[in-house]
DNA sequence: AATGAATGAGCATTCATTCAT
DNA sequence: TATGAATGAATGCTCATTCAT
């Protein structure tokens, strides 16, 4: 299974992670079956073997792929921000940015978490971004930026509204990243109270 | 199809049905067959067919279902509480508790989110509860208990939340139901700013 | 996998057992695709698989009941025979006979020998022979019928004979079963020196 | 497909042959791949098709050449003895020790029988086999060392004998090949009755 | 209402062979 | 000579659905 490709070979096997990848986020993965994807690409059910052990191998490599691209994605964004919270905030748009211009690779991650064999990765793979979120949460509230709550679950839940909005707003609703991205910003750090409100409550707790 | 039932015609529907919910949620839709079903409740595999039409059929009945009984008891918790603020945090009370006592039904949903045929289905059912949300997020609004921002995006976020740490924390982490509801709910109406920072961001924005 | 079967299931299944040995037999296992199987029975794939869980427990079971049914022609050849040498006689003729009558039987006990799955069943099946001709040949040695050697050896010398020249001369050579069985009886009782030189052979060793 | 070849070429068809009739003998012919072949070789496809036409031609010609051994090293074995009775039992000896030296040249004999295609190859070289040992049997019979008695019966219960004490004792039991081809002869020559027994036996026969 | 039996299209995968380089 | 790439028919097996009883 470990090929030596040549420069053809790598192409080839590139076109099938691209068009497999399409496929399974359109329709699903069991419904996409290996003969769809061969016809589709107009060559041999052979191919197919050539390059992947099967379609399951496959799937669990364009799915690791996309992982690796989303992880990418968020660090680059942060690389060189000092302020914990605006890491965040910049990590929340470039999350939402790559989801939109992912869009097959979001449905796919979505897909591989309802599928048995695949949950346990997406499982590790939002435990990690959550992991990845985590030094900045605990670096805010170091600094008194952030306000002290378990910070795992504040990890989780700045994830979940990020990902739904996106979901919902974007992918769903059509409407551009930005909306979304600003919408998840504005909720993850100030919450729906209004000013007076929190102010209200925050005392109330302090008491 | 809709056949008059005896009673224990309908005895053994419902039978179906739980069975049915709970070998979906364990193993996804393809991979459970019809064949699984009858031989786990030790029936024919006529029984199946006089019961429901299709396989398609019975799930999208079992879905309907759990949308509806997750609805239902949403509407419950809410139901006398005067205070919006008060009604969007007893919602997502209500949502977590739901979510933890009905797992299978918790992953079912998940599950049909990203089967091409039921997925409208599910949006419909997340874009109700989203409009269920509406009401509540625009009356805090009004009576300046809510921050303004657009009450879609804000319901949405509250939803993201509640299901991210619901899942997470309840479902995966196994740990019990209250601490994520709390965390939920802290999250939702606090953000994650702490209070000095919030008031410092306040009046930039203000500004 | 173990059905309740009705008694038309139970006629299905010895059709396809039956209709699969004799495929077997003639083609080999490989060669004999499940689909040639349902294609010559005039039965749909499903019909198969009803019966059988796959074309290797198929053989399996086929190969079973061969080793069993010819064991019982041996020991009912045998029954009520005092003479331990005439046991072995009778069980030679026995052997011979069932081969003739089960020729496709006879190859698929062969051909299962050559198949790494089938092999150790086989061999089993041919210690087991063996194993059954031993008493007979100790008691033959204990009455000081039979000349004194390693009993294992001879009742393998018996049974090699006895299948080669039944193959040979009657599944090959189309010649009548008591052919074979006179040859075989004379050659394993007496071997194949004359009186005379069997006597100095006889002396020489004694001396 | 009769190609000339240079030495490295013809190195390397022997390399094949020798590599595949090991992997033939210990997976048989269906279940061993021309890609298991090429790539336990380390080799591409190419060089197999450079080489032999088929694999069918493969096996053919290893089948041909393992005959052909076997064939030579009994007739080397058999030379220069002068004594019938004693050609016939050096050729036992050299059989069992060739079956033994060459243990999956052996397996690959009794597999190619099972197969349509190449079972008339070995029954032919079987034929062969006691075509070769007639004029010995006869030889024999005419100097009064031998029973009289169909010879050709006389040379397959030889050779059934001998095959199946050199597989059961030798191959399979992993006793030494001393053993068998003893235990061969003995059975061979004398038969399995005491002398005292034989004797009776021939004088009712001949009175 | 219910059962065991049957259908046949469809699926993932294999494999002998050929081709382009 | 040799390689990696490609072909496509064939294989064992599954499964939603229907049928006969």
């Amino acid at each position: 299974m470990p090929r030596r490709l040549t420069a053809r070979g790598q192409r080839r096997q590139r076109e099938i992670l691209d068009f497999a990848a399409r496929r399974f986020a359109a329709q699903g993965y069991h419904p996409t079956s290996v003969a769809d994807l061969v016809d589709g690409l107009g060559v041999g059910k052979g191919v197919f073997y050539w390059y992947f052990d099967s379609k399951e191998e496959l799937f669990r490599q364009i799915l690791a792929e996309a992982q690796r691209d989303l992880r990418r994605a968020q660090r680059q964004a942060i690389a060189d921000e000092p302020d914990p919270v605006r890491r965040i905030e910049q990590g929340i748009r470039a999350s939402v940015a790559w989801l939109d211009a992912n869009r097959h690779l979001s449905a796919l991650l979505e897909l591989a978490r309802t599928e048995e064999r695949f949950a346990p990765l997406v499982h590790q793979g939002e435990d990690q971004a959550a992991a990845d979120a985590l030094p900045h949460v605990k670096a805010g509230m170091a600094a008194g930026l952030i306000r002290r709550a378990d910070p795992l679950v504040v990890a989780h839940g700045i994830l979940g509204v990020t990902e739904r909005l996106a979901r919902k707003i974007v992918l769903e609703g059509g409407r551009p990243a930005e909306e979304a991205a600003d919408g998840a910003v504005s909720f993850v750090l100030d919450g729906i109270l209004s000013p007076a409100a929190a102010n209200r409550r925050t005392v109330r707790e302090a008491g």
